[in-house]
DNA sequence: ATGGCTTGTGAAAGCGCTTCCATAACCGCC
DNA sequence: GGCGGTTATGGAAGCGCTTTCACAAGCCAT
């Protein structure tokens, strides 16, 4: 199929080691010979097979990443920190970003049978019991970031906890009816949610419930994806109706800055007439001056990285999990 | 040194084509002898050595992009239109993000000789003579995004134009004293600069020049990093001085925001006291009513990959490069 | 000339895997 | 109880490259 470097060392006329030799710029090449092998790549349009050139020397690693849109400020943070790391130690970074449940399932099983890297990071989710028994199988080390599995090499923060803060934090300043604004993406068993962000929810409800507060359904809705705009539908969708919130903590930073749009277009005042809090403390939060519980995101992906790179050269990992810590950011648009 | 399929055979009792259909969960594996080929790749911690695979199937390719930070909006989008692209058709996205000239080069000449692509993906950059040369003589197609360079394939805007419509918006709008931010990267020969920066620069002055302006040298300054900071740090050291600019040109979003940023800490009120216009159109730019001047940053990315794939699968290009429309975004910050 | 060098070159042995092919063991059936 | 047809398994030939090794020239100083 392919032009080989047998082809190109046939229509030289000189064996494949002198190929090779000048494709490495190795010495003891006449300048003629040298000229002749050129010609001859460049005539078969040669192009030689980066797989078999690895082979035959000192093993070259990569690591996969698995991770949802590039749109995400969040998950581009932690691919950053990954980045970091990995391009210090060497491997080869492999970005699988996955827009669909289905397309995730398919590369995981590509991945965790296809033998196409030697590590794997997934970020804001778990492999599925199936791929993951493979991935065992086949011992190619499994790091999450942003998500806690007793199985795997995890960096995680404690989202129950994150939500607690957020959600307290709109108490004292006198809020009473708090509205929660999650996101939700596509699981591959067909069913919708995300566990960061349904901790969150369960840390709002901890904080309601402490307050003596009861937790009412229609307050908390759903956002498709992970957008400004989606935050602003899902406001309009709190905030127009009879009995609206005071305040709305919204499980992502982006989502909340579409608030902050909803709430500018509306002739809303922030914070009095709104209060909005935000997650994750993104790049922008300071520019538009959004209150957040800020989680080290870039800190998640250099940990998982560490974490990872650990585990592939076999040495000994002092802990399987680490706990990030989480912060809460107080900003103009909860305190006026 | 590291244990191979021969080892697990070994161990196990069996031969090694055995453990590969065990591998592979071919049918026509007794569950016994399963059992034991799979003990010993536990015990002996085997992982399959995926350069391996892929050589003795149908060739698995894989491209490489170099961007710099991971940090850069623009970049990062740039890198999802490849991303979409390419998830589709097949290959491997390698990541190389590039923190200094040093490394750069160190990158590039090891995967211009090291064949550790299959394709190349430059981003804002083009790879220099040397390393263009190897590519080149190993086949390795090389598209650049956002770049014009006539012997690589290469999707681009006409960023002088963009200059010139940003320039020329600010003068419509009755500014006479126009400042132009720009930011500058380490380039690999030592010199700082940046293709398209300079040529928004030049733009700038044929608006300037066109109006009957003279370009102020005091009125052009630099930013050393892409970041909001050093836009606000620029935006002081062109305000804070005895005959100000009424109206500023950032040759970047993010750093235009830090010149709004800036402007409201200072208590200015925008435009009426500044007038402020990016380039880019990112995402926050209407979050920020910036006007700024759109590029198609995603279809960059895309067309890039597109291009690139073509030369990879040696279809015919029927052109080497594309040029992307460029269009002046009107905001409030500078059209009150 | 003649024994050492260095230099240019090709043959062949891997690298770690998949897969084709051959062999052996086993099934049920007439 | 012997025959075609499965099913389980090992041997060996690649996949496309690098690299060691051996050998043939060519060089210099003797």
């Amino acid at each position: 199929m392919a032009v080989t470097i047998y082809d190109v060392a046939k229509a030289a006329g000189v064996g494949i080691s002198t190929v090779s030799r000048v494709l490495n710029e190795s010495k003891n090449v006449r300048p003629e010979t040298r000229q002749r092998v050129l010609k001859a790549i460049a005539e078969l349009g040669y192009r030689p097979n980066p797989l078999a050139r690895n082979l035959s020397r000192p093993g070259f690693l990569s690591v996969g990443v698995m991770l949802g849109f590039l749109t995400n400020p969040f998950q581009v943070a932690v691919l950053h920190g990954i980045q970091q790391v990995l391009s210090e130690v060497g491997p080869n970074l492999i970005v699988y970003s996955i827009d669909s449940a289905e397309r995730r399932e398919r590369l995981l099983h590509g991945i965790s049978q296809g033998h196409r890297v030697d590590g794997l990071i997934c970020v804001s989710f778990a492999p599925g019991p199936r791929h993951r028994q493979r991935l065992r199988r086949y011992n190619i080390p499994v790091a999450v970031a942003d998500f806690r599995d007793p199985e795997l090499l995890s960096v995680y923060v404690d989202n129950v906890r994150g939500g607690y803060l957020a959600t307290r934090h709109l108490l004292e300043q006198g809020h009473r009816r708090i509205g929660y604004i999650q996101d939700v993406q596509e699981q591959p068993n067909g069913a919708f949610g995300n566990r960061p962000a349904q901790d969150r929810l369960e840390g709002y409800m901890q904080a309601l419930a402490e307050a003596g507060l009861p937790v009412e359904a229609d307050l908390v809705v759903q956002a498709n994806v992970f957008s400004r705009a989606e935050g602003a539908r899902a406001a309009a969708s709190l905030l127009e109706r009879p009995d609206p919130p005071t305040a709305i903590f919204a499980c992502s930073d982006m989502l909340a800055l579409g608030i902050l749009e909803y709430a500018r277009d509306r002739g809303l005042t922030v914070p009095d007439d709104l209060a909005v809090i935000g997650f994750d403390d993104i790049d922008l939060a300071t520019f538009a001056d959004l209150s957040t519980v800020r989680q080290p995101m870039v800190e998640l992906g250099r940990q998982a990285a560490q974490l990872l790179w650990q585990a592939m050269r076999g040495q000994p990992l002092e802990s399987r999990a680490v706990e990030m810590p989480l912060e809460l950011v107080v900003r103009r648009s909860t305190a006026g």
